[in-house]
DNA sequence: GTCCAAAAAGTTATAATATAACATTTCGTT
DNA sequence: AACGAAATGTTATATTATAACTTTTTGGAC
């Protein structure tokens, strides 16, 4: 899970989404503490899904301490608040894409470069909860992730 | 993961399972060799998301010899071959209930018993895949996983 | 301001899941 | 029987995640 390939996010951009997040906690009255803030600033800046021990070595990178409950704690967190989603089939965390808007995400994983893109969807969650009602199943409005290639992969190969 | 309440699947149910995939095996030229075969056997006996560890200390308490590899080859063998699902959001593994059916599953997963219910799809998978296409993603056949919770648990906190 | 309780973070250790790498055995074919 | 390929055995280790306990920080009562 290392070299990852670092999709350059535009510090304005990352700045934007934590100013976002920030306020977003506040209405919340959630604290955005500065280990938190730096998790959340590290997935977004990655661009991509990240593992936990990725991000770890990051923050080491930044010459601060940390351990793993450090990390698990803040993405604990940031998932509680919607900024940040966990791609189980990766063992990843990515930045959400809409947070702040009660939806439900679809996220396409790319399972040969690991990228994935998020979708702001009522289509598919609207058929999923009527398939689940049928089996007495009660969905909240979790991502559904989605296995697949994305164009760039599948052209490299062709 | 341990402490599975084991949900009792009938002995006939199992041979007929086993059964129906030697069949599938055999018609596609794969060997269905004994450890996968009890593997298989434990999987659908269990009769719910099971780890692969708990399928290790299974197959150790038949007496039989194990490392973690075996149970990770013979399941990555059977899901090759669509007799078992791995489900990422648990780490689990369970037994397909449409073995050979080409088929777009849905398997919802009770996140506080850990049960699963797996569903023939297509309505679900056709949206999706119409989403994908839209962003440049192509989706195989996969089974997509939805985290809820069933009658049974809600009831339970009820 | 200071004291307190609760929340957060630090710290150490370890659990749980999964794979790498290489040796040995088994199987089907010649 | 002899061979090569597939499967399995075996040992070690990588990777992901959490438990348990201590210390620090924070926000509010007084």
């Amino acid at each position: 899970m290392s070299g990852l390939r670092i999709k350059h996010v535009k510090p304005a951009v990352v700045a934007e989404q934590l100013a976002r997040a920030e306020a977003l906690c506040s209405r919340a009255g959630a604290r955005l503490t500065p280990v938190r803030r730096l998790v959340l600033e590290l997935v977004i800046s990655a661009g991509r899904p990240v593992g936990a021990y990725d991000l770890l070595d990051r923050i080491r990178e930044r010459g601060q301490k940390g351990a793993p409950p450090t990390v698990y704690r803040a993405l604990e967190f940031l998932q509680q608040h919607g900024l940040v989603h966990r791609i189980s089939m990766a063992n990843a965390f990515v930045a959400c894409s809409h947070p702040g808007d009660d939806h439900h995400p679809l996220i396409f994983v790319c399972t040969r470069c690991g990228n994935a893109v998020e979708l702001e969807e009522g289509q598919v969650s609207a058929s999923v909860e009527a398939r689940a009602e049928a089996v007495g199943f009660l969905v909240p409005g979790r991502p559904i992730e989605i296995a697949g290639t994305c164009r760039q992969c599948r052209e490299v190969r062709a």
